[in-house]
DNA sequence: TATTGTTATACTCTATAACTATA
DNA sequence: TATAGTTATAGAGTATAACAATA
């Protein structure tokens, strides 16, 4: 790596363009290395402590909060594709977290929703997700984490309006 | 974290604290989405126009700024672990786009760089790389994208202090 | 014909373990 | 003993294709 040990402001004219080329200064990259690492941590967390995966607290982050959902309606709110809806409902249904109603107006799906081990281990998933939302964005001051959704809701809209998502 | 008023139907919080439990609303939810969005197209581009992976840009783009490297210093740069690296590294070689030289200062490494075509490669890479990025964060005002880079940054250093990469 | 769910398949990414050659 | 690189292998994540049941 080339110097510039202080900070990050290498020929950066005031408000002006980023001229690096290095790596470390791409956004993209950046992007993508924080959020491996934060990735990372929760589904240790989720792992070793629910033996859940993030794919499957999503499903179930959902239905805790909508009530009941086919697996068509899971697949766009959790932007995961409609086979891996299918087997994080596999895997969840298995263990008992989560149960198949009828749907009375569409006979091709199900009704999908937490039963009460489902609800229970919900209540537990759900502070630990928070806190550990809390520790991971603690180094930012509030107005920084709104920001930051801001920013992230305009980036991933861009993103797909040039590469639209594919799922289902 | 005090009260939980959870209607079913909350709003988003303004400016306040984040109370909501639908997993839209979770950062790191919305840092992942964000970030396989703006990879995924990256990882097209680069595929379909240089034949390329990421992996194997983000090893080109660190050669290409440090002049040489060894494969251990490329995982430090890239943040990839060894394995990583070394099949990135295999692919440009076999493709004529680095070149290892002997390491006199170690027998047990190479130094790694970039090839003439390599090099011109990598000169037309870095404009389209550079172009991605300001179309990606074209919505964002100049502060905006400077705002991101430290909050990325701060984020990651917590999310690694707190869970470790563990690479080479 | 189109859609929902399901299975099979494959490719990428990541992580670990084991091995070699050097240090 | 430890480190740099290499190979093999397995686990997740992601994507497509094909199919059955239903619309």
């Amino acid at each position: 790596m080339a110097d510039t040990k202080n900070t990050g402001e290498v020929g950066v004219a005031a408000g002006g363009d980023m001229e690096s080329d290095r790596l470390a200064d791409f956004l993209p990259y950046q992007l993508s290395v924080t959020s491996n690492a934060v990735s990372s941590l929760i589904a240790e967390r989720y792992q070793s402590r629910f033996g859940i995966k993030i794919a499957e607290w999503r499903v179930m982050a959902v239905l805790g909060d909508v009530g009941s959902a086919t697996q068509r309606k899971l697949a766009e709110a959790t932007l995961m594709d409609k086979v891996a809806v299918n087997r994080a409902c596999k895997v969840l249904a298995d263990r008992g977290l989560i149960e198949r109603e009828p749907n009375a107006r569409d006979g091709r799906s199900h009704l999908l929703e937490l039963t009460g081990e489902g609800r229970s281990i919900h209540a537990e998933v759900m502070p630990l997700a928070k806190a550990i939302e809390a520790e991971v964005f603690a180094a930012l001051k509030p107005e920084e984490r709104e920001a930051l959704r801001s920013i992230l809701s305009r980036v991933f809209d861009q993103a797909n309006t040039v590469h639209p998502i594919k799922h289902s």
